[in-house]
DNA sequence: AGTTCTGCTGCAAACGTTTGCAGTGAGGAG
DNA sequence: CTCCTCACTGCAAACGTTTGCAGCAGAACT
């Protein structure tokens, strides 16, 4: 029923391969031609089917995109900035959730694999060789992760973990906790590793609580236990995390940051709107996402380039931190400790 | 270079249309060469090219899914729940971000018309005869807005913005404010004849302001004129707005609820975690998202059917709606207002 | 004038499938 | 033994494109 590159054909009284090549290869085709056919194609509402394109160029114009978690706020702007910059390309977009499932995500691989030019994978949960074997197969490029030998666009989130814990140090914290992240996560590595390393620096003691599923059900559940350790402040893998955990932190009594500080990371659009606002570790999503996408399509054809972009990290500090338990019971003043105590007092009334 | 039906077909040693019916018609083959050739498709890695399939079968097993704005938190869900039942039933899909706009939305739909088997139409701006004209071209469910002879998906939020009025009515606010929506959406414009309709059965005035963009700024910016205008309770077209609105005043050093009550709509994760947490009206994304996916894939080539799902909303309560100004200087106790004191006295120290 | 070049267009094969039709051989009915 | 049926398989056309090759006319050389 919709009209095809043959009845444009007719109409305009040339053959099929002048039709087509007034859209793929315009200079090859007299002025005179090419206006008539394009008329008769406005006229007859064609539009070219990609599919039947793809199937003889190779090329599909779509692209996947393979995320843990659609309804985690901070992929959201990462597939806006990814849909936006493709679409600007002429690209399509499937957007695809793997419920945090290493299995699920190969499947998703495998069946997008033949209708897309190329996937982003991110924040992905499965191993790294199972990824470099399904790298073989369709051309990705991985978010989130850094693998030698393949196209990875990664924040720089160690970076920013080092920031924190240096915060939370410089704030007179020496027992801090840290919330790991889902198991398989390169991220939760990264922060665990650097944070472990500014700790150490800073004559702080680290310790680990987790992994966890990186929701806010996930940090309200670990609240009980990082009470009972004694930490006084706590990285936490992502915002939502540090959320789940400020309001388990609250429900057993503790108050925030006066007994005990939280950091997140993300910077999700929500950390400022909550109370106490959260101190995090900006991380660019959307910047991600375009990069990702211009990585993916910038090698047409040369698979096996392996660019490699790191994306600065920022350390928004805000009202969840507060200097730590001061031994001589007087609190340090000073730092950007500065801002917290209107949060405090405000947050000692419930 | 990936494995076709031919390379499958001169492995096992029968014909292509014997390794076609193998997978898409199972029963006609001998079980025997079945699995033969399904070992030896295992073996080659081979995976049907469905573009290739849907060029003859009419089918891609794609959907299109077009919202307004991914990064709004609302549609995350909505779009989560779309994929997952999507893929259930084996189908891909492409997300689109129309950034609010119809002509972009316009595009959207021709573009991925030849790729998809339908699309779903979320929240549309463009107009209900446009919307029309498209849906010949490609199979349309709409979600958010009613056309007749159109399949459709609203929550009823008519519904909700009654109970909204009638409880802001019940707390005894007189003159109430609604804060519109972007110029086009139809839910907006249910929002407000509802609301109207209630205020009037409860003896209330009210103000409309907007149209508005449905972002937290959006809420924002309308807040100094809220205040001057003198409404003691307001709706917004939905949660984000409120919760810009919400800021708003605080700048402006009006308290909620205290000084004016605000109520939301969708009930995002958010509404629950800012302060004062959020009174609004759920709405249930969720399902929306596959109740039309079911619709849009029910009704296999049948098109012109003409289903229509309305999905109820609900009022939820929390603390940022209290007790209207009262002629006699004294608040009416009971009513749902009991909650509201605790938010009140603890933002009245900012 | 003959030759080459250039700009345009048509022809037909190919991409990886599906599917109506026809052919095969085996088994059962008469 | 013949005929029919049945289960299975092969053949080839078709889906809507792209693209290398060849043809053709006219222009530009020699």
């Amino acid at each position: 029923m919709p009209a095809t590159i043959r009845d444009v054909a007719r109409e305009s009284g040339v053959h099929i391969s002048t039709v087509s090549r007034t859209f793929s290869a315009p200079h090859l085709v007299n002025p005179d031609t090419r206006t008539r056919v394009l008329a008769c194609a406005e006229q007859l509402g064609y539009r070219p089917n990609r599919a039947a394109r793809a199937l003889i160029t190779g090329r599909t114009y779509n692209v996947g995109l393979i995320v843990a978690d659609i309804a985690n706020p901070f992929f959201p702007p990462l597939i806006k900035a990814a849909e936006s910059q493709a679409r600007q390309r002429d690209y399509h977009i499937f957007v695809a959730d793997s419920n945090e499932d290493a299995a699920v995500e190969e499947d998703l691989v495998r069946a997008l694999a033949k209708q897309v030019d190329g996937i982003l994978l991110c924040s992905p949960r499965m191993s790294n060789s199972l990824i470099e074997l399904l790298s073989r197969e369709v051309p990705l490029v991985v978010i989130n992760r850094q693998i030698t030998g393949l196209p990875t666009v990664v924040m720089d989130v160690a970076q920013g973990a080092g920031l924190a814990v240096d915060h939370l140090v410089g704030l007179g914290h020496r027992r801090i906790g840290l919330i790991a992240g889902p198991r398989g996560s390169w991220t939760s590595k990264e922060i665990r590793r650097s944070a472990a390393l500014a700790a150490r620096a800073g004559g702080a003691e680290l310790t680990v609580f987790g992994p966890n599923p990186p929701t806010e059900p996930g940090g309200a559940a670990v609240a009980e236990q990082v009470l009972r350790s004694g930490v006084s402040a706590v990285l936490a893998y992502n915002d939502l995390m540090a959320i789940g955990l400020i309001e388990g932190l609250h429900a057993q009594g503790a108050r925030v940051p006066a007994d005990i500080s939280v950091v997140g990371i993300d910077d999700i659009a929500l950390s400022r709107l909550i109370h106490p606002k959260l101190t995090t570790v900006a991380t660019p999503a959307a910047a991600a996402g375009r990069a990702a996408v211009d990585m993916l399509l910038a090698h047409g054809d040369d698979r096996r380039t392996t660019a490699h972009a790191s994306l600065q990290t920022e350390l928004v500090i805000r009202d969840s931190t507060g200097p730590g338990p001061d031994p001589h019971s007087h609190a340090d003043p000073g730092d950007a400790a500065a801002a917290a105590p209107r949060a405090v007092a405000s947050y000692a009334k419930e």
